[in-house]
DNA sequence: GGATTGACGTCTG
DNA sequence: GCAGACGCCAATC
């Protein structure tokens, strides 16, 4: 059945953070309504393993790589980061508010 | 089928 | 302003 799973839902809304922009959990499950960011970071845990799937652009609302732990090897989501042109330090992300991206931005 | 877990967020103290 | 507790809903064991 087509059935579209939370899993697609988040990885809609991944996939579309653009190159060089972050988003967060907060921020995806506002626009998803999922009603809990525990939600995404749910989906996400069991979507990473997807391709395509630029999860490592998903943080929490504090700009952490709170799932970096997750990640082959952990260190690949602060890399992956830095080659996207943000900026990662102290596995944070330097200015997060100024490379934030909200669903929203797209133009609905 | 039931209990636990899970990449968080928000509220209250 | 900081710390701790609760809530949220679905998938997995």
């Amino acid at each position: 059945m087509a059935k579209p799973n939370y899993q697609e839902l988040v990885f809609d809304i991944t996939r579309l953070i653009p190159p060089g922009r972050v988003s967060s959990y907060g921020a995806i499950a506002d626009y998803l309504s999922l009603g809990s960011a525990r939600m995404v970071g749910w989906a996400l845990r069991t979507s990473f393993v997807q391709d395509g799937v630029p999860a490592h652009r998903v943080v929490n609302s504090k700009g952490e790589l709170s799932g970096r732990a997750n990640f082959t090897p952990p260190s690949l989501m602060q890399k992956l980061l830095e080659a996207e042109g943000v900026k990662v330090e102290n596995d944070r992300v330097v200015n997060f508010k100024e490379v934030f991206w909200h669903p929203e931005e797209l133009g609905w």
